[in-house]
RNA sequence: CGGGGAUUGGCGCAGUUGGCUAGCGCGCUCGGUUUGGGACCGAGAGGUCGAAGGUUCGAGUCCUUUAUCCCCGACCA
């Protein structure tokens, strides 16, 4: 992307009323806009961003058999009255509307009775379990309040997986299956250090859920951590009952803020018995689907990130989820040097690296600070004192000084 | 939903006890000088003060209603 096309801009201020870190940097470097509260839209820098975080998602999903979909954002009344999910005294959050001639919509806030029902034209035989769907979907919920920039929208991406299983058994092996792909997602996408596997509440099935905290000061949870063993258990579930069930002191444990970037839920049969959700056995009886839900904040996980990675100068994207890997800062207008630049460009573009071109006639500080702002995690400069050279100057985002590299070791650092 | 704060050119702000043509910085346009960490000089464009109503000779400044935004709390199955 050369950023003479880029419509957006960098700015030096943002809405002296947006306090939220992760909203202020990504206001400012032009990742997001604001729409209203708690409703953001998503840049061609920030879409970069989400997409590099769903295709990582996609991977490990895809790896434990999960096969990608989407539902739609209307849904129906009748599929949640018989979860007795409809009601607004029992879900608050719903946004709901009418069709022309008075049928009542609801817009999805999750989706799982809805997969439900799809999936049940689908299913009739043991034989056809078990089935794992996932798809990235905008929620909609209409939160009292909306709060901390992206990480708690009124609308908002996520990522909903749901597994169909024939009995407990293959429902753990696949939700165990789901908690390492999990953590593979979040080391991946640079925050795994500071995620922890959290014991929560769950649901009328079993004792617990298992949540997926980041440790991070504008989370809105609070966890109690045992590095050792890690694993966390959320302030919600601490009481000496659960300590005693895991094995842990009270005084093994260390308090910290965090946020939810991803849960996870068994369901046993109780949805599928409530949704009349079932398949017929070898012996040809009928049996309850063991249900499971798996969800991960698409762009609340950016907003973490945003939150962890940054410093005085801006954003520092971890090189997996970065809008681009490299940022070309061409200094001058020689001849030589537009050359040089346009080529370098072309030449990683080919080799289907993410770049940014910095081909503006800017001076060379305000070109710095964005790259800066941006968070890119390479810098290169061409300029007519490095054409004249012929090599590079290069700076990772996260060290203090460039050096100059040679053709060679600066492909080698991008790797290519 | 309870409490607190805010709303003045695109953005960030200032506008004293109501008083004449509403200012400043950034950004933008034009001209010139510059060119390795957000340059400088000069000349411009751009707002009717969130909205509605009221008090007054006179309202950005006072009153009422209302909308929106932010923060704290509650809520988050």
């Amino acid at each position: 992307m050369r950023l003479s096309q880029l419509f957006t801009k960098t700015s030096k201020t943002v809405p002296a009323d947006e306090t939220s870190k992760n909203a202020q940097l990504l206001i400012k470097a032009g990742f997001v806009y604001k729409v209203m509260a708690g409703v953001y839209a998503y840049t061609p820098m920030g879409l970069r961003v989400l997409e590099k975080i769903k295709q990582i998602v996609r991977e490990e999903m895809n790896a434990i058999g999960g096969q990608e979909l989407i539902m739609s954002s209307l849904q129906r009344k009748d599929t949640w009255e018989n979860t007795g999910r409809w009601d607004d005294v029992v879900v608050d959050i719903w946004f709901k509307s009418k069709l022309k001639d008075g049928t009542e919509v609801g817009f999805g806030w999750s989706h799982e009775e809805a997969i439900i029902e799809m999936v049940k034209q689908h299913l009739s035989s043991y034989k056809d379990l078990p089935i794992k769907v996932y798809q990235f979907q905008t929620k909609m919920r209409n939160e009292l309040r909306a709060k901390s920039g992206i990480m708690r929208g009124r609308e908002f991406v996520m990522k909903d997986m749901y597994s169909c299983s024939v009995n407990a058994e293959q429902h753990e092996a696949f939700y165990q299956a789901t908690i390492e792909a999990y953590n593979r997602v979040f080391d991946r996408v640079g925050i795994g250090e500071d995620t922890y596997v959290t014991f929560a509440s769950g649901g009328a099935f079993t004792q617990f859920s298992h949540e997926f905290q980041t440790i991070c000061d504008a989370g809105e949870d609070v966890i109690y951590l045992h590095r050792g063993k890690n694993i966390a258990i959320n302030e919600e579930v601490l009481d000496d009952e659960t300590l005693s069930k895991l094995g842990i002191a009270r005084d093994e444990l260390e308090k910290v803020k965090s946020a939810e970037v991803g849960n996870i839920f068994n369901f046993g049969t109780q949805k599928s018995q409530d949704t009349d959700f079932a398949f017929t056995n070898e012996a040809g009886e009928k049996q309850f689907v063991h249900l499971g839900s798996y969800g991960i904040g698409i762009t609340r996980l950016m907003g973490v990130v945003a939150e962890k990675f940054s410093d005085e100068k801006g954003l520092v994207w971890p090189a997996s989820i970065a809008p681009a890997t490299v940022y070309i800062a061409r200094l001058g207008e020689s001849e030589d040097t537009l050359k040089a630049a346009d080529e370098l460009y072309k030449e990683l573009t080919d080799k289907n690296l993410d770049v940014l071109y910095d081909d503006r006639a800017l001076r060379p500080g305000e070109k710095f600070a964005d790259a800066d702002l941006m968070g890119i995690p390479y810098r290169v400069v061409i300029s007519d004192k490095t054409v004249a050279a012929g090599n590079y100057e290069l700076k990772a985002r996260t060290s203090a000084e460039a050096s100059m590299v040679s053709r060679a070791e600066l492909l080698k650092t991008l790797g290519i």
